[in-house]
DNA sequence: GTTAGCACTCGCAAGTGGGGAGTGCTAAAA
DNA sequence: TTTTAGCACTCCCCACTTGCGAGTGCTAAC
């Protein structure tokens, strides 16, 4: 009974029948979501042995840990460390036809013009294709560089001018990202003021990352070099101001509503630690974030995702980039029941393609 | 048995004990999800008669059509129409505590700065005090006036710039909504053209509605006059992008899994076509604009709503503004059993808060 | 190493029956 | 005339049982 390929835990080579039954197993549990006998894969996947022979392979692949039983006499069903081997080794990604391949490519770049629309289309579009829970991250903004500012003087037409006006600080960062942001200003600056600020912070700051950026306005005495000829209280409150962004990666997903067609997911505690989970944006976000280092796609499967909800899931996700810089991360959530293969590649296309429109656009 | 409030059927008047019962079978309902008896009637909200008396009582209301019997020998339940008298005749709004106002005042006001960052929170704020589904809706853009356009030119820094470049252009609108748009622009117009452009934009342009000025860019008898000295194609090319935005209106939704809670809505038939309809939010979006025009609190009970997944919830909404001009609505959703009275108070004086921001904002 | 046969296990769905909550009706009381 | 007590009746809900089907493990033969 203890076979040999049991001892080489780490990479256990399975042989050719293990191999062919864990697939099939697989397949058919994608479909059905029913535990898999071995009389349906005798007919269903005719691979010259009788169900006797399927099921003492059965009984390997268990005694492995990548099948079990939800109860005894029942059919097989992957487990999570199946599923993982299957991605890992025996999964080959399946090619998407020229059509599907058009169709992500049109979908994505509908919207150019936008960055939100792009991120926001992208989102709803994977959700469509893969009939499961698409999701775009923003990039984290502290990590841009900052391309460009822009301080515009609004002169409020209201009754309250006279003590206290506005400037709307547009930042563009080389991302391409663009944010707006409504800063008070102290009326001893006038519109000349703004202006010349705004010169010299171009000067100053341009090509340093926000973060760094805002290190730098909070440093009283660094701020006095700069605005040399400058150095009040209020324009160094002002610009404190124009960069205090306390903006988070925004999370945008879509298409929760696809895990009601699937059959596991029916009873409504299962749902509703996934959906309590999926509101918390910040949670998705922490999930997925710093992943960003590891480039390339990712599968996270089942329980390893470490949050509450996610349990009965897995993610397949990847990075979209700009010249050479990771902005953020794009994916899709499904049932651990998933289709790897298919989604892979999705998801994989679409980040190339994603990239490309933000390499594009600025 | 032929009661004469019977033929008043527009504004019938209760008299003291059916109005009594009714809003019993209200409350009670309202906390339990259940049929509501009449010893239960009769034991919590001793009104001085027996439950003998109290059933005939509800036969009479039943024959008004304002309650009814899941099934013979069960308890009553409030109809839509119930509901309906209860909120227009017998309800009065309640007294929010200062201790909730100021709560309102604070979730509302902390993200000052950033328009969406305002719609966001108050989004987020308005499903968690009422612990259903908040909802704010951003104004229409067509409808809104520009306040100030601002076209910056981009040098874009990659090796795609010598033959085409180009232009962010930030809309200030009057409401405070801000939009930007990257436009490209041929490269036969150099970075003083566009500031020309830029000025003569805002003289000509400040002060119409999206909706006009869109007319108008793409009515080039129009336009030749306004570029008196600049009747170049591309220029025309180029005001036209501008403002060719096809942003429809936002909705910003929060607090969904709050109706796992909800007794009612535990069977997956009924979760599922109100989580498809969200996930539409052009579909919420036609449901709740049309009605900015008609100001103040809006109360709409079950199947008054229109679209399929809302016949079991109501929706309680009012609009915000700022300086007069309706700007968007914000609202909550809830089951058809809901606690009117409260949520009404709430989305009421939430509105009043957001519009406040927005007036102080630009 | 593979296959056929068989006894066994278990989940699922349909059917059954008692208990409880609540009603409508009637006749008596206020 | 209105209110109340009493009573028979209805129907839901829950727990329990039972039969069926799917699938297994084991054994013995190929």
């Amino acid at each position: 009974m203890i076979r040999d390929r049991a001892k080489t835990v780490t990479t256990p080579t399975l042989d050719f029948r293990k191999r062919e039954v864990l697939e099939a197993i697989i397949d058919c549990y994608n479909q059905t979501a029913a535990p898999v006998g071995s009389r349906t894969i005798e007919r269903r996947y005719g691979m010259g042995v009788s169900a006797a022979t399927i099921r003492n392979t059965m009984a390997d692949l268990e005694e492995l840990g990548y099948v079990t039983q939800p109860h005894p006499s029942a059919g097989r069903v992957p487990t999570e460390i199946g599923y993982r081997v299957y991605v890992d080794t025996l999964m080959e990604a399946e090619e998407l036809s020229n059509k599907e391949k058009q169709l992500i490519q049109e979908r994505c770049t509908s919207l150019v013009g936008s960055f939100e629309g792009i991120i926001e289309q992208t989102s709803k579009f994977l959700s469509e294709i893969s009939h499961y829970i698409g999701f775009v991250l923003t990039p984290e903004l502290h990590d841009s560089i900052l391309h460009r500012l822009e301080l515009i003087p609004i002169d409020g037409d209201g009754e309250n001018t006279e003590h206290q006006s506005k400037v709307l600080a547009v930042l563009l960062m080389a991302s391409g990202v663009v944010k707006n942001h409504i800063v008070p200003v102290s009326n001893d600056l006038s519109d000349k003021d703004i202006r010349q600020i705004n010169r010299i912070l171009n000067e100053e700051l341009v090509g340093l990352s926000l973060r760094h950026i805002q290190q730098i306005s909070h440093d009283t005495a660094h701020l006095k070099v700069i605005f040399d000829t400058y150095p009040s209280d209020s324009v160094m409150a002002f610009t404190r101001d124009t960069f205090s962004l306390n903006q988070e990666i925004h999370v945008y997903l879509d298409g929760a509503s696809n895990f009601f067609s699937q059959p596991e997911f029916l009873a409504v505690d299962k749902m509703e630690p996934l959906f309590r989970l999926l509101e918390q944006k910040e949670q998705i976000a922490g999930l997925l974030s710093p992943q960003h280092s590891t480039q390339g796609i990712q599968v996270v499967i089942g329980s390893e995702n470490k949050y509450e909800g996610m349990e009965m899931c897995s993610v397949v996700h990847s990075c979209y980039t700009s010249r050479g810089n990771v902005l953020g991360t794009i994916g899709v959530i499904g049932p651990t029941r998933m289709q790897y293969s298919r989604i892979v590649s999705i998801v994989d296309f679409t980040a190339q393609v994603v990239s490309q429109v933000f390499e594009h656009t600025l």
